[in-house]
RNA sequence: GGGCGAGUGGCGAAAUUGGUAGACGCACCAGAUUUAGGAUCUGGCGCAGUGAUGUGUAUGGGUUCGAGUCCCUUCUCGCCCACCA
């Protein structure tokens, strides 16, 4: 018996049990069906749910429920992305021990995302800091070392003094590091590196291939990639024999514009080309660059510094000898650290000439050329030679060309995409799978030895330093090869490299032979939906399509795109902004469950804006959403002996009952149809509330109630909200004797023919104002159409008078008067 | 500075993709029920006007029988990147 009203309370738990008990959701890997890939982005375990949760995962699990129904095979699994800092800040801060932290997190989100009614198979559950999954990231590591895509390198690197670790570029967002916030500057250290930009020109070049991916997370990547082609320029230093500055422009056009070349202060030859007289104030200058943060590189943005090395560079094509200074606007890791400078058609230089009062030459000439500042316009070039006259497009090439016969040049594609920076300095993480042997080098560990374990012998009180250090039993170690005294690698990897194959594990979640089989994987994958913030459209996303790439170069896996259709859900705000613990504007999920239910959360979440959207929540919205189900609930709760699972329906029907057949056809169709279409679920919610209105218009008259015409619209129903309330739905089709579990019953079909109304509403129009709205039947001729707008009353005043220019007219809808 | 996206009632938003603008909901107003409140049910609700009607999708223009939708102008907001030569 279904309660009169509505506890959710008393229902939802029983359910989670009862779909546990019943494996409900284990997804089988052989089946007749048609496979479909689901995936939300898996969560880090920082203790609770937050609503970016709960909307992310009701979105995923709603296309699950949706596609299951309409006859897939669907996987729809969940995970931890559980190595990272907080973990580590917590041992730091409260002595806690990091697993023990990261598991009692995972064990009490799991139970709220059961909570949320997730129709996920959690057999398949990978979390990134078990053994059984860090030993096979250690093993892809090594795979990638093996072929080539992993090294070690000195190099200067973003480092966090309050993490006190490397940060990807990717990592330093404003200057500052993406997790603390806190200022981030320049330290010189051996890191690893994975080559990602072998793979830069496929994985830009790919992008074409993403037709389910949204134009801005491509546009960000395209960016992020940054292709630009180019021109390498050398240029003979004057002062010293044999020694050469190439640079990378992409204005080769400009070249008899150069009247100066700056180097960055990192550049590799620069202590050549400092002058006796110059080396001190060089090695200021570069001391300084060294200090200076991030931050205020990017606060001094457009105020040009620099000094003169005391140097001379020979312009080829001029002949003008130009000076050599180090300024910190050029990057000492694009291109080749050294850029030509022309004043006169480049916003940098002209800045700089016009400061340190370098001169400047105009070469290149075009509408709108002003001597205050730079040109950037294309034009017609001047001051140059041979080369004046010519258009400056075809110039680039001519010059390249030039350059190439005479050997200072050649053509060059350039990218601003740098390799992975993989290093961490933390104890968190997966150990790089690394020995070194005095007499053997780097080794990577044997897969017999793996995983290499993180110790439980450390300080985590160490201050610049990795803990890891203080473990005695880590470090010391025998060489793979040799047998010899080795030590390991300290650092670990950055958590997106165990984030960059996670959904590969779901379709092989328990093999412990291999991270996966290649059969499952190619089963699978790709993922068919992905859904998850956009915050991650450059750093996880583009790592994930690295990996896939070159995973299938080795043989791996046959396919190289990881995510077919990707959709990134808007943020959840709260009065206007996003919900963060600092503004103290967020709802507890837990709250919602308990004064509401997972159902009232679900309903809600998606309800108000589509999921690509912001979404902005109001206590108000949830109390909406938990009374429509309250009204739902009702219907069901009333007529529950009069219900029938199985009804039949007369053809001899009243009006009423053809009107609410209708209206049950109608809602299938468009409710199918917003889901297929971007799962658009704020207007499949309006639809379920109008389906609702409409049974309830219904019923209104008790005595003049066909049962069966009732009981079509209250299942239909029932099945249409089932991947949306996914507990009261059950709950009411468990109690009506149905077989098995609702969310194993097919999606109901509609009749195109019986969506269509008799009647309709023709609108009248002269010149495209709407004269008069007539009540007819549909299907009526275009001449009878006409006759009926000619002869309404309310149109007759505008045409009276006029010559009619002529009659548009759209078939059961709208007849439009042109008069003159 | 560059790229992408968006501007529709008091609010969140719909609009079969060029064909009745504001579906559905929140808030609000009125009525029924109730001792009262809540809940529930019924009706109303862009703006101006008693009314017929006029007017209305950031702005100004254009194309069209007809524009929220297509094209151009201007403005505003959001996100991402940003000294990348």
């Amino acid at each position: 018996m279904l309660n009169s009203e509505y506890y959710p309370q008393k229902i939802e738990k029983k359910w989670v049990e009862y779909w546990d008990k019943n494996k409900t959701y284990k997804t089988p890997d052989i089946s007749d069906k048609p496979k479909y890939y689901a995936l939300s982005m898996f969560p880090y375990p920082s203790g609770k749910l937050h609503m970016g949760h709960v909307r992310n995962y009701t979105i995923t699990d709603v296309i699950a429920r949706f596609k299951r129904a309409t006859g897939y095979n669907v996987l729809h699994p969940m995970g931890w992305d559980s190595f990272g800092m907080p973990a580590e800040n917590a041992a730091i801060q409260h002595g806690a021990n990091p697993k023990e932290w990261t598991l009692n997190n995972i064990d009490y989100m799991k139970k709220q995302l059961k909570m949320l009614g997730l129709s996920v198979d959690w057999d398949r559950e990978a979390t990134t800091c078990k053994e059984d999954y860090y030993k096979w990231t250690q093993w892809l590591f090594i795979q990638l070392y093996k072929n080539g895509l992993a090294y070690k390198k000195e190099a200067p690197v973003n480092w966090c003094e309050k993490c006190s670790t490397v940060l990807a570029n990717e990592q330093v967002i404003d200057g500052k590091c993406w997790r603390c916030d806190s200022v981030v500057t320049k330290k010189n250290l051996s890191q690893w590196f994975l080559k990602i930009t072998d793979y830069a020109e496929i994985l830009l070049e790919d992008l074409d291939k993403l037709t389910g991916w949204g134009d801005n997370v491509k546009t960000m990547q395209a960016n992020w990639i940054g292709k630009s082609y180019g021109t390498i320029l050398k240029f003979k230093v004057k002062e010293i024999e044999g020694l050469e500055i190439p640079v990378f422009t992409t204005r080769p056009d400009t070249s008899y514009g150069i009247t100066y070349l700056v180097v960055a202060p990192e550049y590799k030859d620069i202590e050549k080309l400092t002058t006796q007289e110059n080396k001190e104030q060089v090695e200021k200058y570069r001391e300084n660059a060294k200090k200076m943060s991030e931050i205020d590189r990017l606060s001094n943005e457009r105020i040009k510094t620099g000094v003169p090395l005391g140097t001379h560079i020979i312009n080829p094509f001029t002949g003008r000898i130009c000076p050599v200074w180090v300024a910190d606007y050029a990057i000492v890791d694009y291109g080749t650290g050294a850029v030509m400078a022309v004043p006169a058609h480049d916003e940098r230089d002209f800045d700089f000439a016009k400061k340190f009062d370098l001169p400047i030459i105009q070469v290149i000439d075009g509408e709108g050329y002003k001597s205050d500042c730079a040109f950037v316009e294309p034009g017609v070039l001047v001051n140059s030679g041979e080369f004046s006259g010519m258009n400056n497009e075809e110039a680039k090439e001519k010059i390249t060309k030039y350059a190439q016969d005479n050997g200072f040049g050649y053509s060059k594609v350039q990218y601003r995409l740098r390799d992975w920076l993989i290093s961490r300095q933390r104890y968190w993480g997966a150990p790089i799978p690394i020995v070194y042997c005095d007499k053997c080098g780097a080794q990577p560990v044997r897969d017999e030895d793996l995983p290499v374990k993180l110790p439980t012998d450390v300080d985590f009180s160490v201050q610049g330093k990795s803990p890891i250090l203080t473990s005695k039993t880590f470090m010391e170690t025998t060489c793979p090869i040799c047998g010899g005294k080795a030590v390991r690698e300290s650092d670990t990897m950055d958590t997106f490299i165990c984030s960059s194959w996670y959904y590969m594990r779901y379709a092989d979640a328990r093999n412990d032979k291999a991270p996966f089989s290649k059969e499952l994987v190619n089963k699978w994958l790709p993922v068919n939906q992905y859904v998850g913030g956009i915050e991650h459209a450059i750093l996880h996303l583009l790592y994930s399509r690295f990996f896939t790439k070159a995973l299938k170069n080795m043989g791996l896996l046959d396919f190289d795109e990881p995510f077919t259709n990707l959709l990134t859900q808007g943020m959840v705000l709260k009065d206007g902004s996003k919900m963060s613990k600092s503004k103290g504007n967020t709802v507890d999920p837990d709250e919602i469950f308990a004064n509401f239910g997972a159902d009232t959360a679900r309903l809600f979440i998606i309800s108000d804006s589509p999921p690509a959207r912001d979404f902005d929540w109001s206590d108000a919205g949830v109390e909406g959403c938990y009374k429509f189900l309250c009204r739902v609930y009702r219907l069901y709760s009333k007529y529950q002996n009069k219900i029938k699972l199985n009804y039949t329906i007369e053809d001899n029907l009243d009006k009423k009952s053809l009107d609410l057949i209708r209206e049950v056809h109608i809602a299938i169709k468009k409710i199918t149809s917003d889901i297929e279409n971007e799962f658009q679920f704020n207007t499949v919610v309006s639809k379920y509330r109008e389906l609702t209105n409409s049974i309830y218009e219904y019923i209104r008259d008790e005595n003049d109630i066909n049962y069966e015409v009732l009981s079509f619209a209250l299942v239909t129903l029932l099945k249409l909200i089932s991947p949306v309330a996914v507990f009261m739905s059950e709950e009411i089709y468990q109690t009506l004797n149905g077989i098995g579990s609702i969310h194993e019953q097919p999606w109901p079909k509609y009749d195109e023919s019986k969506t269509l109304q008799n009647n309709i509403t023709l609108i009248v129009q002269v010149n495209g104002k709407i004269r008069d709205k007539i009540e007819t039947i549909s299907g009526k001729s275009n001449e009878d159409l006409t006759k009926l707008a000619m002869n309404s009353e309310k149109t007759k005043p505008f045409i009276e008078g006029k010559t009619i220019v002529k009659t548009i007219i759209v078939p059961n809808k709208i007849v439009n008067i042109v008069v003159k």
